[in-house]
DNA sequence: ATAAACCCGAGTAAAATAGTCAAGTATCAT
DNA sequence: ATGATACTTGACTATTTTACTCGGGTTTAT
């Protein structure tokens, strides 16, 4: 149960956005330099984030990404989503309502599996950009 | 963020042990069987939890494990600790207590990390396998 | 004696991860 | 105009992890 980079990294380039997120755009140049992930993999990034909305991207000299909305309204879940990082404990979500895995009925462990499913993304969905920022106060990286 | 089949079969055995761990040693191929398992990779994950003193095998023919605590003593945690499902929301945790990644100060997200991972091992520390099963009166696989 | 079970370590195919790389296009500053 | 800066896109790939399998054991009830 880990959490991949491209979720962590999105979060952290946008913790750094948010804090640098002025009158200027901030390039990912810089966040690159700051946050210490490679240039390259930020764009990956930072292009799905473009897609759906959380940043907005200005080009030519002087460019970079300002987000699209305020870091408040911008919750963890949304930018997990944003960049494909799945909450999965279960694999047979999909199956019917009522069984898994082709069974009548529900597996032993389904709704354990559903439960800590949802205390996760609970976590996701009350934490904000804000909040990150806001808790930190003190200088930090 | 996912959990892998050696968490989850580990629980999920775990949990038809429980359910069926009367007077009668339990065998890997009945559990195998029933929760559609394999056989081979059940046997890797038994030798675990049995090193770390959550089942007791009992050699030959009849033979089988049994739980070596109550359902109610044995956490979900303890499952995950002996299968090695670790719970990995950040890379800097073991750098010194006030920095990370060898910088004077913690990076900015830091400390949601940890709050993240002391969130879902707090589910786990609370689940015992004993609410698995009493959860699950109605019949199920 | 035999079969049912546990025991142990090595090996491995497939999938996922964590990137890199190359070739663009847009815009600003001068 | 032109060069530099920065975003854009898609393909490619090495490494790691996962999810097993396999082949040999040993122990014990019947």
């Amino acid at each position: 149960m880990k959490l991949t980079t491209k979720g962590r990294y999105a979060v952290m380039a946008l913790a750094d956005l948010a804090r640098f997120n002025n009158i200027n755009p901030v390039s990912l140049r810089d966040i690159s330099l700051r946050q210490g992930i490679s240039l390259d993999y930020l764009e990956q990034i930072f292009s799905k984030l473009r897609k759906k909305e959380i940043v907005q991207s200005i080009r030519g000299t002087q460019g970079g990404y300002i987000l699209n909305k305020k870091a408040k309204e911008i919750k963890l879940i949304n930018i997990f989503e944003a960049v494909d990082e799945k909450i999965k404990t279960v694999q047979c979500k999909k199956e019917s309502k009522k069984g898994c895995n082709g069974k009548p009925t529900k597996c032993l462990t389904h709704d354990l599996w559903d439960e800590l499913e949802n205390h996760i993304t609970y976590f996701f969905e009350q934490k904000s950009l804000e909040d990150l920022i806001k808790d930190n106060l003190t200088r930090r990286v």
